[in-house]
DNA sequence: CTCTTGGGTTCTTTTTTGGAACTAACTCTA
DNA sequence: TAGAGTTAGTTCCAAAAAAGAACCCAAGAG
């Protein structure tokens, strides 16, 4: 399978990796959620060589998840931020570094603490059910075909 | 950087992405939760080499995500199974599975749907705070320092 | 025996990274 | 006004990792 084919399979999950699918871009994104906007620093932050950076940099400007702006002329210097599409991505972040607190933390915990601005408590994510609002875990789903579901990649048995 | 010192850094998500973050064993841990559970039936699912496959399985049982359990004796067969570890990533998956749907999804729409045990219907996740319930987004959420920080890896300024 | 199945390992060729130097377009300092 | 610094990249080459294919081994089955 070459990675071009990915963004093409009937799969959410694989046209989600096609974008954002290896460690360098979460990192970025990681940083970018942190409020780091600029080439350099984000260079500093994260110990990347600036070929790949721009590389990663310039893929997520592709997808929309990121986007350009500037912010002086003359030169021209522009920044990364955000857009709506990458900002969507925050409860992905929240659950992959709300499984990192939990298995992989060190004797003294948690690195960074998310604070719920609406209720000023630290929070950690809860997931629940869009039409009943119930706590949804893991063996609470059934997944069934879809829409857009190809036939010929046959969903194994019931989990 | 190395990706062997990801998981010494000070961030849950650079120590998450240390055993998930890359794209072949998030579509290992996918087939996982639809069931998948054979060395064939992962390669033929996903077309991935026997090599790899064979790496990725053996690093996701080293780090407690999947156990091997013998499903016949003489000759000796393992299948891999989910640990309640790995069934903990649930959360995740379903977050970047949702991202999909919303912003990867050709015409016909998501290819998989979640249906909810508990209500029956096809739910979405939504992501609310542990302490108050409220529905959280990304701009609900400030960021703090936690005790597990190092203190030479500063925060930027507020997002 | 020989064949098949499950679960890998080895070998060779491509790709991707890492690391460092170079470029462009200005601005700041002496 | 010559030289140094800033920001955001690009280019080049060696080193590391991944893709692809073939090969290995043990335990039945025919």
């Amino acid at each position: 399978m070459r990675w071009e084919e990915l963004d093409q399979q009937p799969c959410s999950l694989a046209r989600t990796l096609a974008v954002i699918g290896d460690k360098w871009t979460l990192l970025v994104l990681r940083d970018c959620f942190l409020g780091v906007r600029r080439f350099d620093e984000f260079e500093q932050r994260l110990g990347i060589t600036r070929h790949l950076l721009a590389g990663r940099l310039k893929k997520l400007v592709e997808h929309g998840v990121l986007t350009k702006v500037a912010y002086q002329q003359r030169p021209l210097r522009e920044e990364y931020r955000l857009t709506e599409k990458g900002l969507d991505l925050h409860p992905a972040m929240l659950a992959l570094v709300s499984w990192g607190d939990r298995h992989m933390a060190d004797e003294r915990g948690a690195p960074v603490l998310h604070v719920h601005k609406g209720c000023g408590k630290v929070m950690h994510p809860v997931i629940v059910c869009s039409e009943c609002g119930e706590t949804v875990g893991a063996r609470d789903v059934r997944v069934e075909a879809g829409a857009g579901w190809a036939e010929e990649a046959q969903l194994p048995r019931q989990a």
